[in-house]
DNA sequence: AAAATAGTGAGCAGAGTGCCCTATTCAGAC
DNA sequence: GTCTGAATAGGGCACTCTGCTCACTATTTT
């Protein structure tokens, strides 16, 4: 397996590796071995190196956000003095409702999501980027529902 | 602790659980009873029952898309014929580097998450998505960098 | 007062983990 | 052809963790 980049590269059997997981979090390094096929030290020897490499994500991901009584998720598409960009990204990391932000490209400098208990907390959010210096406009967007839930099971589908 | 509405409403001790495994993740039931100072008993009980009331998200959330060869990130706002809702969220759902999909208020219909391995795949995947009956403009825009990356800490260490 | 709820502590058989070592296979380098 | 490194398998061992049960104690609800 080659290393020419930092990141490392998986390969089909750390596919289904994280197949395997998908399909039960909770499996032990015995389950997997058994469902792959491989030995138990393979198994271990390769999660090892998908921890390390940085395959997995910060737990957060995986907690409901509705279980901690925010049922409400809305997307803030945020417009800003872009020379104070790096400024305002570390106020709003200051508002706790804010779970997530990305620097995009195009028209909107900033698509920041956030979690809410209702409208009202909403309005209040917004009112908050809205007061942090050099943030210029926003628009908000409810999110209805999540017609297609965070998966990347068909991704993981087309290597094997 | 009470139920008044369907979902169970996680208290304090529930929040500590959260937070001791956004910490490691990997940690035993044991580990978890010692640093909340709980028995073995009551955090098995407690996560058997938040794991019934679904207060995990699907393992998903947690594999790094760059690690499987998508380093690219795109919000995608798709508008739709709006009578043709159901069936082009089902169409999108076939195409595998859609990673998520949100039902919006607001001008845009569907608040796509897209996934690919450079501007060429992004390109295409946008056509794929313009291709499907009904739809009738998409903006795309690529996510530049995580500037926040996902987080519910902020929001669990309130409620400590 | 009785009943439900949450927690504790103890125990036990079985399973899983972390770690060690060795052997084999295989592809690429020399 | 030979060498080398990586991936894997298999065995073993001490230790920990799990799943489960039971009895007991608080605390709160009814």
């Amino acid at each position: 397996m080659l290393m020419f980049c930092t990141m490392y590269s998986l390969d089909k059997t750390d596919t289904k590796l994280l197949q395997a997981l998908s399909d039960d979090p909770r499996s032990t390094f015995v389950a997997l071995a058994d469902t792959l096929g491989l030995s138990r030290n393979t198994v271990q020897a390769r999660m090892k190196r998908l921890e390390d490499s940085g395959a997995f994500l910060g737990f957060d991901r995986r907690i409901n956000p509705a279980a901690l009584g925010y049922p409400l998720t809305a997307f803030i598409e945020v417009h800003v003095q872009q020379k104070r960009l790096a400024q305002i990204v570390l106020d709003l990391a200051l508002i706790p409702e804010i779970v997530q932000a990305h620097g995009m490209s195009g028209q909107t400098d900033l698509l920041v999501r956030v979690v809410c208990t209702d409208a009202a907390d909403l309005f209040r959010i917004d009112g908050t980027i809205l007061a942090c210096d050099g943030v210029e406009r926003t628009e908000t967007s409810l999110a209805m529902g999540e017609v297609i839930p965070y998966r990347l099971t068909p991704l993981l589908d087309r290597r094997g």
